[in-house]
DNA sequence: TTCGGGTCAGAGAGCGCTCTCTGGGGAGTG
DNA sequence: CACTCCCCAGAGAGCGCTCTCTGACCCGAA
């Protein structure tokens, strides 16, 4: 060893912020023998176990404290096999990760787990595929998933379930299977909608669905014609959208072509997502129809274009927060007890009345 | 031991899927023994260490797709010293969240770290302040933070830096400190709106500021009397607002108060957000004066919001995504080499003209 | 043949924690 | 007073991986 200048510390380290920088983290082992106990007796003060003398948790709690220990999470979970950690898993075709509603799941979520210590780690099925997703769980990196908006073809939610891994899934499985999912009621919210519009005085009604491909699109088509029926209204005009801007804005243009014009065709319009909804309010307007005197509208989700569009929209609200809280309890007490039968939870979505209809 | 009745297995297990499921994981260990080798020569091929030789590399190769092995990543987090995951903080001052913006961010990062096996995990400086996530980062479940939106009061850049954690803010820091930051060049992007409101024709120009004590609101201010001095146009009228919908809207308000009857006043207005302008267009609509006939605008942000009003607005576009990739990479590289100098990114802003202006 | 040098696989020591098991000591009982 | 029982702290064995160090083996040069 040649002996050389020591720019910083070399001799007794000045006290103070500066030390603690660069410092090797504290270990459970430091704070035991600062403490003047075993390290089991430290991890026992750590996790709250109760047989621990009062005095002796007392001095181990200084020890901690002035040592400034933190536990390496690491080294828990690679004991106790587990990641602390659970994944909110979105399709990434770009729509989701922009549309509000993933920040409503987000903020229904996070105050779940955070008391619980457990993560909330982001992830997309794009580039990959899905097998990433997978890989994470195996590794276990993550303890389990929540799926968002899995569509028709999506393997993922049979892949995971088949290696047993803890899923929950937000909405209905397109093909009935074994899985826990949390949805609203989708046919009760359009009853909701078409309820509202009778009783505003319409009487032929239209309804823009969804892709019909999609659960929440023949759900609410399915809620629509039922409670169409149920008020004795006659044939309602039905014509398919896909949840876009510009998939609301071609309905309704198809739905105004068939318009007569002393107002045959209709005077309640049913528009099963809100986006669909404010491409739909311009086509209205231009086509001479004002909303709501000619035509009232009620849309469906509650989402931030109902507010921000021209009127604002009457809508269907399905508690997005609630329902994210509730897929997060679901998930974390799979974790906790995998051999619990699963079960699902659908809740009820109420009517947010704007000036729209 | 008793002897018992065994239900699951006891024999030799029947091959296929059934097996996987509550199988304790495949290991290192496993994966040697299968392919013959030490632990230590599967851990190479694993990490993909060169000095493997071809014909043994193919053997484990092999014998970890047969065993389907994947690797514990506690296990290798104890040993690396690193979580392999990165932290995305926002304050939850319920705005953010709901805010389009976050699903940019997200969207702009993660193609930059999934490639690298790095998480993005999510968290709110809601509930317990700020100790989580400083806990979080020393306990090493986080290897670092994207700071999102922090204001004035908010300690954490300050506790992180200090606790020398990397760290990336999105946007330069309210007070001057040695920290990584990435932002859009605001004084520009104000600068750009009124080269536009002078080239469609405007003399007397306007602004709806955002909140001044908010580096933001101060940088596009400042831009924006740079670029009036600059076309050598008449003393503008400023109103300060707060970001939000209803701060623009009351504005708006006192903006039109102050004008007279026959349009002296203003006929260009700049909003320095887009939420705020859609609070703005309706009042001056109810005002009667017509944009952008009357008075064209102009906002900030390129946000989904700027799409949906009416008419769609004419804004100046951050490159949000482009903004997040890049503190994706400032903040991977600087948890790879702490000791490099930090370095920060001012991004140029664009215009994106529509209806309004 | 001997020897130096280079290549590459194996051995083994941790990383920091949890948790079971052991055992000391005090209280209660016969 | 001896014995049992219970309470609670310590000892120590891993969890599954990485990474350094050791050493076997082969090749070419002396």
């Amino acid at each position: 060893m040649t002996p050389g200048v020591r720019f910083h510390g070399g001799g007794a380290a000045p006290p103070g912020i500066k030390a603690d920088v660069d410092r090797r983290p504290v270990t459970l082992e430091e704070v035991a023998r600062v403490a003047g106990v075993s390290r089991a007796t430290v991890s026992r003060v750590v996790n709250g176990v109760a047989t621990v003398d009062r005095e002796l948790r007392q001095v181990v709690e200084k020890a901690i404290s002035t040592t400034g220990y933190a536990p390496n999470r690491a080294a828990r979970s690679l004991v106790t096999r587990r990641a602390g950690a659970i994944g909110l898993v979105l399709p990434d075709e770009g729509r989701t990760l922009h549309d509000p509603y993933f920040g409503r799941v987000v903020s229904g979520v996070l105050p779940v787990i955070r008391p619980l210590g457990v993560q909330l780690v982001l992830t997309t099925t794009d580039p990959g595929g899905h097998q990433e997703v997978v890989d994470d769980v195996r590794q276990r990196r993550l303890d389990g998933v929540i799926l968002i908006h899995t569509h028709d073809a999506d393997p993922l939610p049979r892949l995971l379930t088949e290696s047993n891994l803890p899923v929950v899934l937000a909405a209905r499985p397109v093909r009935p299977m074994s899985i826990t999912y949390v949805d609203v009621d989708q046919a009760a919210g359009a009853g909701l909608a078409v309820d509202h519009l009778v009783a505003r005085g319409c009487r032929r009604v239209a309804t823009v669905t969804g892709p019909l491909e999609a659960p929440a699109g023949q759900d609410r088509l399915r809620g629509f014609r039922e409670a169409v029926a149920r008020h004795g209204l006659p044939e309602p005009l039905v014509v398919e959208g896909d949840f876009s801007r510009e998939g609301g804005a071609a309905a309704a243009r198809r739905l105004v072509a068939g318009r007569g014009p002393l107002g045959e065709g209709f005077d309640g319009l049913f528009v099963a997502s809100d986006l669909m909804a404010t491409g739909a309010l311009p086509v209205l307007r231009h086509r001479g129809l004002r909303v709501p005197e000619d035509v009232k509208v009620v849309g469906f989700d509650d989402s931030s274009p109902a507010v921000e569009c021209d009127p604002p929209l009457t809508t269907v609200r399905q508690p997005v927060e609630d329902m994210a809280a509730e897929m997060a309890r679901l998930l974390v007490e799979r974790v906790e007890r995998p051999d619990r039968p699963i079960s699902s939870v659908v809740f009820a979505p109420t009517l947010v009345v704007r000036q729209s209809g």
